[in-house]
DNA sequence: ACGCCCGCCTGTAAGC
DNA sequence: TGCTTACAGGCGGGCG
């Protein structure tokens, strides 16, 4: 499941591989994955002859700007990939629903089982319209940055778990299950605290504890586990996973105290921590 | 406002 | 062996 540091890892080889190339074709092979057009054939006609011009990330979404007022957006949901194969001729992968090809050779393929990611193209000056979801985005983690003292006004503003603060998109874009259990493992708080009552040194633990796990997740190119899907472009797991303190590793011994790590469900999601370290 | 469940999906693995 | 069931969880919607 990408999140923040995976697509991250997959911006930046885009932006050194892909920009400045001109589409030559793209063709749709499973429909359910451009969902939002009403006919793929609209997806088609905006993105080709077109050249890109950036790949930006906002949370979770990959933003990819071409000429001509064309912003082409990729969510790549619970299973997606975004493929890069220097030869189009190469056989597809099961569940492959787009192929973008570039006129200067190579094609990127939107490859997802499960479907729920999606990808589409809309006029860049029709975002506020077309892609509210933008809007309602919070902060990013790694982007935006702030003073620890405006997060804990953040913070205090709601009366929630922890947990499902760092995972709501509307405020703070990107997290998902995995980081906000490793976020909260290297804070030592628990999902369960009510984010309302966080002392100043736990604010200042929690904003640092989410940036140094986001961007050393980076720096390791994310996460790829045995049941997970995640690549990235070029079709290479990221090594984050080693690295994880508590995600998958309900009875085995806490890294940092040794005593078992537990899981609970939180929201029909696992949830992984130490219940010795985490208060 | 918030917690929690469902539906959307498919591959994998455990259980009977 | 083969079927059924649970699980993985991002996200929007709905309900209490």
């Amino acid at each position: 499941m990408p999140e923040l540091p995976e697509v991250e890892t997959i911006r930046r080889d885009l932006e050194k591989g892909v920009v400045g190339r001109r589409v030559k074709s793209v063709e749709v092979l499973g429909k359910r994955s451009v969902r939002r057009h009403e006919s793929p054939s609209e997806l088609v006609d905006m993105l080709e002859g077109r050249r890109v011009g950036s790949i930006r990330r906002s949370g979770k979404y990959l933003l990819i700007g071409l000429d001509g007022d064309v912003l082409l957006v990729v969510h790549l949901g619970m299973s997606g990939q975004l493929l890069w194969v220097k030869n189009p001729k190469e056989p597809l992968a099961d569940h492959t629903h787009v192929l973008v090809t570039f006129t200067q050779g190579g094609q990127l393929r939107f490859v997802d089982p499960r479907t729920f990611g999606e990808m589409f193209a809309i006029p860049a000056s029709e975002v506020p319209e077309r892609f509210p979801e933008l809007a309602r985005l919070g902060f990013d983690p790694l982007e935006d940055v702030m003073s620890w003292v405006r997060f804990g006004e953040l913070l205090s503003r709601r009366a929630t778990g922890l947990k499902n603060l760092l995972t709501d998109q509307g405020f703070v874009a990107g997290i998902g299950n995995i980081y906000s259990d490793e976020i909260l493992f290297a804070a030592g708080l628990r999902h369960d605290r009510l984010s309302s009552s966080l002392s100043s040194q736990e604010v200042r633990r929690l904003y640092r504890a989410m940036v140094e796990t986001l961007s050393d997740a980076v720096k390791h190119r994310g996460s790829s586990l045995a049941d997970e899907q995640y690549r990235d472009i070029f079709g290479e797991t990221g090594d984050y996973q080693g690295q994880h303190q508590v995600y998958g590793r309900e009875g085995q011994p806490c890294r940092r105290c040794h005593a078992p790590i537990a899981r609970e469900k939180i929201s029909g999601r696992s949830t992984y921590f130490c219940p010795r370290c985490q208060v």
